[in-house]
This record gives C-alpha cells, sequence and structure tokens, in this order.
DNA sequence: TGCATATCCTACAAAATTAGTAGGGATTAA
DNA sequence: TTAATCCCTACTAATTTTGTAGGATATGCA
C-alpha cells in the first residue's frame, strides 16, 4: 500500500497540474485546500523538488509549479520518489534493488513470479500520468 | 513491498508444496532448512492453517501439510492472508475496502488510476500458483 | 535598507506497524 | 504416562510512518 505522504504527494500534485500554467501556488493554498498538514506537506513538495519534479520561488507572489507538464508526469516516477520500490521484494525492485541472502537468483521461483508481477504493475504506473489522473476534474474553479 | 514475514510464509509454503504427498513436516524441519526463527514460523503456519491452505497434526510423526495441491494455491491468496491488500489504496482493495473521506469516488482520478494497476497485478498474482513457483526446483533432495 | 512573505533546513517526537520472543497448554502416538 | 508436536496468549524490541518545532534563507517591494 501507498503511504499516506505518497497519497499526500498525489494530491498536491493534482492541484499544481489543474493551475499549472497559471502564477506559483503557496504551500498554504495547497494545504488548505487538499487537506494536508502544513509542515507535512513542506517535507514532501521539498522532496519532489529535490526529485526535479517541481520549481519554486521565494517570496511574495511565490510558491510551487511543476517543471514540466503532466502529461509527462508518470505515476511510477513520484511513487518511487515518496514511497519507494514498486517491486514486491528487494531482490526484483529495479530501482531500489537488494541482494537477498540464502537464495540463488538464477533459481529462485519466487523471484521469477515477482518479476512477471511488477512488469505487469510497472507498465500501467509507467504509462499512466498526472495528465491522466486530472482529466474529468480540470474544473475545481477556475 | 512485501512483508518479511510474507517471504516467510512463502519460503515455507514453497517446502512443503515439495513435499506434497508425503509425511507431515515439522515446523522445526522448515524453521531449519528454510531459516526461519522458530517461534515465528509457528505463527506464520497457525494463520495459514485457519485460513484453510494447511493441514496439521500433533504428536509423534506429526507436522504441517498442503490441505489442497500446489497448483490450487495463488499466489494473491497467499497474501491477501499474511501480508494485506493487494491494491496500493483502501478505497480500491477488494478485499480490504475501506472508503476514503474527502474523496467523490465517482470522480477521484487517482482512484481510477489505481483500479487499473491493481487488476493488472491480480492477473498475474491470482493466476500464477505455488506449483508455478517450484518449477524447476522440485528437486531439494528428494 | 528593511520588512513582509515565502520556501527551506535540521532536528525531534509520537504513533503505528513489523519482527520476534517467552512460556506454557492441548493433543496425539506409542 | 511420557515424549513429541502443534497451539495459544501475551509481551517486547526494532523500525517505519506521521507528523511538529523553530528558526534560516531568499525574494519582492516600499
Amino acid at each position: 500500500m501507498l503511504s499516506k505522504k505518497t497519497q499526500y504527494a498525489f494530491k498536491a500534485l493534482e492541484y499544481l497540474a489543474i493551475q499549472h500554467g497559471k502564477e506559483p501556488v503557496k504551500i498554504s493554498e495547497i494545504s488548505k485546500q487538499q487537506k494536508i498538514p502544513l509542515k507535512f506537506l513542506e517535507n514532501i513538495l521539498v522532496e519532489l523538488k529535490n526529485a526535479g519534479m517541481l520549481e519554486s520561488k521565494k517570496g511574495k507572489g511565490g510558491g510551487y509549479m511543476l517543471k514540466v507538464s503532466p502529461k509527462n508526469i508518470n505515476l511510477a516516477t513520484v511513487i518511487r520518489i515518496i514511497n519507494g520500490p514498486i517491486a514486491l521484494l528487494p531482490c526484483v525492485s529495479l530501482n531500489f534493488y537488494e541482494k537477498c541472502k540464502d537464495c540463488n537468483e538464477e533459481t529462485c521461483g519466487m523471484r521469477k513470479m515477482m518479476i512477471i508481477a511488477r512488469d505487469a504493475t510497472l507498465k500501467i504506473l509507467e504509462k499512466k500520468t498526472m495528465a491522466d489522473m486530472i482529466k474529468g476534474e480540470l474544473t475545481i474553479e477556475n
């Protein structure tokens, strides 16, 4: 399951995706509109920024903006930044690989299954984007 | 990610699947062979038994056996028993559904995406079985 | 220059979950 | 009736998740 932090990240990105191309959006606005604890949200947005997904502007009139178009932000990327691995086992993770001891990777049956499951999941999560996510709710209020 | 407990469960089931049709297997044997802490393994096996996946026999010559054939135990079932939901969000889980507040399920974009991802994952995990998992390692030693 | 407005950084704390242990009870075979 | 084996309840330790506190840093504007 995705952590609450990751769900918050998606909600924040949704909000920013809808405002994409307009003025920067303040943390406090996102916090209030999407009901995310303010200081927690700060941490999340900094992480997304450090990962290159957002840009920010300080001072009056400042806030956060998407750095790239919603249609170029896929869900797998967001999950990896905030939540971590998508695979069900460390030894089949593409981005967070860890060898499992007491297991021959050539012959391990569990591993083979989990690779197939991972690929099926990734096929969706890497294809779907923030643009897909906000379809049908582009009208939060202008 | 699957918990260590779930990984232990799979290892234990693998071992039992390979012995399927023979004598009951003692907890202590599984523990030693698969390097799973004994008392922890006890808990796991009881859970699998209560879920109807194993049967047990007490006293001398006793132990655990699969209740059904390895080819009738799919991976999704095991994960649900020991690990919990397979879906990425509670509000899209088939077996552990929980309504999410502040979200209209009819229009929520995130929900739509997560349903698609869930179905892709389930398609694999519900089709693959313990029999698939032990293919190629039916020879632990007789 | 100086003040108000924002983001950014470090550190801590509380709550929840996961992982594992302890100790004895109940059942069965011989 | 004893040894072997699973079963049950409860606890503890470690780790992760979910936040909070408090100030540092940068920016726009008068």
